[in-house]
DNA sequence: CATAGAGTGGACCGGACGGTCAAGAAAGGT
DNA sequence: ACCTTTCTTGACCGTCCGGTCCACTCTATG
């Protein structure tokens, strides 16, 4: 009981903040939306801020699901990629459907939110976009082994480009409100990956 | 002298605004900063929503400044973009010295967080991120011309992509709070234009 | 110089906000 | 059965917020 409620509150708050930013989701509603009282919330979260922290977690815990079906060794790095692409795509098309409006990159949005918020929270977000990026990195070196792209390029550096574009992809899709632009990511990440 | 405070007080909530949110930065905040007092805001802003559009716009202002001084057609059209990027960067990093840390795209950014403030606000986004669009196409047409870029491109779709890289690459400069992130630009456009 | 209207000062408001608290209800170990 | 710890409740607080109001002061114009 005691553990389904401080979920229920993450969950909750991540499905409110989502699409918007956390400054624009009070606790109050995050409270009403969860059904639940403030005491519970300052119960398990010190501080609003601590409780954005939970939702950024959260955020990386689903995406993780994400990254580690797609990236299981069952097709070749590069298809893992795309697999992740598509996923990444039908997730932002989902949460329109949802909520009636394009949300930006779960993690991005929120990393340049948090980034203002003092030096550890930004500590904490480029810990989890290394992470992220980690994904990306190993699958471009083991297509550099198997001959697929340029094995003079950069793993790391590499998996930057790949993760800033989609995070690029993922603004614009937001600011026009159509998720089609991510249609283009495959394409666009293959380019950056100076294959043979 | 009244057009004189209209504009501090905008540039003064756009330097407050830069580098957190519109959301983050409050009327009191504006005032106090522009020596100017809450009657005088809102005789020249009926709510705080129109003194976000009015940041917005002006940040356009300034965008457009920088654009039609990089892209002067005494270079070549690539050259033009390569000029675009370091403006661009350098524009980054001084503001990270101001402020301390470093902002995202002043464009991108509050891009993101005005599409959520209604369908009026968004189009209105859409419309400058556009225009923005256009000088990248513009560009890449000309490029296509002189058989510099891979003509069969298509100018518009090419000009998204790179737009959205530089956005992408932005939000993680603000979210790694390093502005050297952006002298990747560059080389991760020249790939995504497929040169020829 | 009279007057109108733009611009400014600054007090004020209602409500929303993040956060606290004390007391009670469950849960859980012994 | 008992007590301790973990939750939950719901009222409450001080502050900050966006926004209003009205009296005042400039300044441009006729």
């Amino acid at each position: 009981m005691a553990r389904d409620t401080r979920d229920r509150i993450v969950a909750v708050a991540r499905d409110l903040v989502h699409g918007t930013s956390l400054a624009q989701v009070s606790t109050d509603d995050v409270c009403r939306a969860a059904g639940v009282h403030k005491g519970s919330l300052y119960h398990f979260f010190p501080s609003k801020d601590a409780l954005g922290a939970a939702v950024f977690e959260l955020n990386w815990t689903m995406m993780s699901a994400v990254l580690v079906q797609a990236f299981a060794d069952d097709v070749g790095p590069l298809a893992r990629i795309d697999r992740f692409l598509d996923s990444f795509a039908a997730m932002l098309a989902m949460m329109r459907e949802k909520t009636g409006s394009t949300p930006g990159c779960p993690l991005g949005g929120l990393a340049a939110e948090l980034a203002a918020h003092g030096e550890d929270a930004r500590a904490h977000v480029t810990r989890v976009l290394d992470a992220w990026k980690r994904y990306f990195a190993d699958a471009i070196s083991e297509a550099k082994g198997r001959g697929e792209v340029d094995p003079k390029i950069d793993s790391g550096a590499a998996a930057t480009r790949l993760l800033a574009h989609l995070q690029g992809l993922a603004l614009l899709a937001q600011a026009y409100d159509d998720p089609r632009l991510l249609l283009h990511a495959k394409a666009d990440l293959r380019m950056l990956l100076a294959p043979k």
